[in-house]
DNA sequence: GGCCAATACTTGCAAACGCAAGTACACGGC
DNA sequence: GCCGTGTACTTGCGTTTGCAAGTATTGGCC
């Protein structure tokens, strides 16, 4: 067992941390509300967003995604009513994505029980000071990255 | 905006951190040495192993992948002669997935690129007691996952 | 020694995704 | 006021992945 370089070493733990991780949530949001961690990550942005709406391009950004995936994952969302189209009046090209009542309950509802998980995976062994610190120290490391949800 | 749950919050950094990483070092090592970033994991994985043999059940579980997955991975990289196939005398199922020597000459190289981009990305504004901090708490984390990568 | 549950692996099928090309529109320079 | 460049979105196609079903083999139990 050679020495490994810590740097290393740390960015194949957070690789395997959060495929497991997905795993987990995936499970439980698909079980108890039918939806994919992509897709409450969706309705959680739209959420937060002045007026419940934002552009595609601007999801896209924020999920981390393809703008054909942002495109595709609405379809079926809007099928249901969780979410519907508005259009920009000064700019055709623009299509909004506004979040309806039902949407917006669903999205509070999953993050209800995403963040019961979250609570979960640290209740064991974990004390407030500790996790504060893993928070600060991802929270630096995703600093500079584009389209974060709000901490606070 | 409301109070957020600080379990909740870490978590979501996590998820958005790693989506972000997956796909520099995706690009990086599609660019220099043609692998994905599962493929250099499945070549770290027999490189650590005794005898660079591992079975497919065992990697699957490494690689936090289904066993179909790993059966498709390693179709064309045994086409290529990273890998090759050996049975087991004693069990007829067990296919084991044995490490070649071009093969391991690219986990070794592959696995010097991922080291800078690792490095890079801790470079600036990070001090070693931090890195080290960062480490041990995803490690934590991921302590009771199985088939982690040997830390050294 | 025959049967049944468990294990290792493979394959068919569908879901989620990215890239590249296509369409529609906006905006600035001339 | 037209034209070229850039932006927002959609669509076709290929890749990666998981799940579930299928095959082969082992091992325990009677």
């Amino acid at each position: 067992m050679g020495m490994k370089n810590p740097a290393l070493v740390t960015v194949l733990h957070l690789l395997r941390t959060q495929s497991h991780l997905q795993q987990r949530f995936a499970a439980e949001l698909g079980g108890v509300h039918g939806l994919s961690v992509n897709e409450l990550l969706l309705l959680m942005h739209l959420d937060q967003a002045p007026g419940g709406r934002l552009r595609r391009v601007d999801l896209a950004q924020r999920l981390d995604l393809s703008q054909s995936s942002v495109t595709r994952m609405l379809a079926p969302m809007e099928k249901v009513g969780w979410v519907e189209r508005a259009e920009d009046p000064r700019d055709a090209r623009v299509g909004y994505v506004v979040l309806r009542k039902s949407g917006r309950r669903l999205a509070r509802e999953g993050t209800r029980t995403l963040t019961a998980q979250a609570e979960a995976l640290f209740a064991e062994r974990w004390s407030a000071q500790e996790l504060a610190t893993l928070n600060a120290l991802l929270g630096r490391l995703s600093a500079h990255l584009p389209g974060q949800l709000a901490a606070g």
